[in-house]
DNA sequence: ATGATACTCGAACGCCTGTTCTGTGTCAAG
DNA sequence: CTTGACACAGAACAGGCGTTCGAGTATCAT
């Protein structure tokens, strides 16, 4: 029988799976898997074989344990609850920079410093995905979003938008980052600052137009302005 | 045998011990109590007695239960987790209306409806503490804050500010209400827009400042601007 | 080859736990 | 006084669940 090969270097398939049912499972249902269950949906057939990977999960820091208790288990570090999304910060958006995107399994591992941890309540519309990153705003360049130096930003990755979403674009003709609100017309592109004071850009269609996420929530962190 | 008068309304001291031992018991362990644990740190000897109390509490919707579910029980409506603040949206916020302020017992009951859930560890500083609200900007007259129409505002109610401070403050002689930078200056204050292209307002001593709080967090849900 | 390591399976054991049933004492209404 | 709702106890049942054990298979370095 295919056997799997054990990725030495950070979790293997399984325990991946593991851990992500885990999370949709207490999501869902707002509390932890039974051995039982996990093994059921993650095609796993014995409950020895689950109890095998929950202690890896559990050593390598992923998962606490309470012992004999019924479903006594929980994520650490992330997603501690169903009711709160962890958001990688990726790094940081400015004006004269080209916007991190997020590697291809660059989600996986992260460290709880580097992340703003946001409830599920607060979510607009249905991206409650975990496909989401942040970005902190860097600069006062986009006072025209109405975004301030400092502010955090978050992010769905995406390649394409719709009319009337706010999007964060790099256009390479002008070597500029900026996050506008996205209109497609026909004569090229409008982009049109949250401000409504302000005059939005009208790009023609031969210029260049990466669009690399959809904005969905801005955060700011009122400290002190001195 | 002394037998407990039901108090017809409302929680009757077992409903109110059994609520505050699954609190506690939830903050230490990470996880629900069974039955059984409740039964003995509620001075109640009978599984079934718990159990009779729990069908109650979930009636009167203060706990959900998870039939059949070891541990399946959960407190509703509170902020069951220390993760979490419940912050009451008190109203709204614009240029021509005064401030709605906290009435003096108003954090007591809210519906979960009228209020955002924000992650302590989003909190900055220490104003982690339970006396904020929250107020939806209505308007684009906070442009100048950096505010957008929609916006939500998390305040700490307070009548004095440091310099530095953004404060939301209702100016009776101009009848306005506005959000700035507060700075105490010899002749009088000065009012500082976000917007570091924008002039601040200047106010001699003489005219009414009345601040009615501090702002600690803004959060915008960008959904379509369409 | 050979042993070590990693991984998997199936089954059984036994405690944990929610559920249910029977019975008892209290108290107010009829 | 009878009746019934209410609060409670105790015991037993049945299923859920974590744990453990024995055994088998694939990969790989020795």
């Amino acid at each position: 029988m295919m056997m799997m090969v054990r990725k030495s270097k950070g979790l293997g398939e399984r325990h991946q799976r593991i851990l992500d049912f885990i999370a949709s499972y207490q999501r869902e249902h707002k509390h932890p898997p039974s051995i039982r269950e996990i093994g059921e949906h993650c095609d796993i057939s014995s409950t020895s074989v689950v109890n095998y990977y929950l202690d890896q999960l559990e050593k390598s820091g992923h998962i606490e344990r309470d012992r004999k208790i019924s479903r006594g288990m929980r994520l650490t570090g992330n997603t501690p609850l169903g009711d709160m999304l962890r958001v990688p910060v990726l790094g940081v958006i400015q004006a004269g920079e080209p916007i991190p995107v997020p590697s291809n399994a660059d989600f996986a591992s992260f460290t709880p410093e580097d992340s703003v941890e946001i409830a599920t309540s607060l979510m607009p519309g249905k991206e409650k995905g975990k496909e989401l990153f942040a970005l902190q705003v860097q600069g006062d360049s986009m006072i025209d979003a109405m975004i301030n130096d400092g502010d955090i930003v978050i992010l769905k990755p995406t390649q394409d938008a719709r009319n009337g979403e706010m999007v964060a674009v790099w256009l390479s003709d002008r070597n500029e980052t900026t996050l506008k609100y996205y209109y497609k017309e026909k004569d090229g592109y409008r982009l049109q600052p949250a401000n409504p004071t302000m005059k939005p850009i009208m790009l023609k269609k031969t210029e260049a137009l990466e669009i690399k996420g959809k904005v969905v929530m801005v955060i700011r962190k009122v400290e002190r302005y001195n």
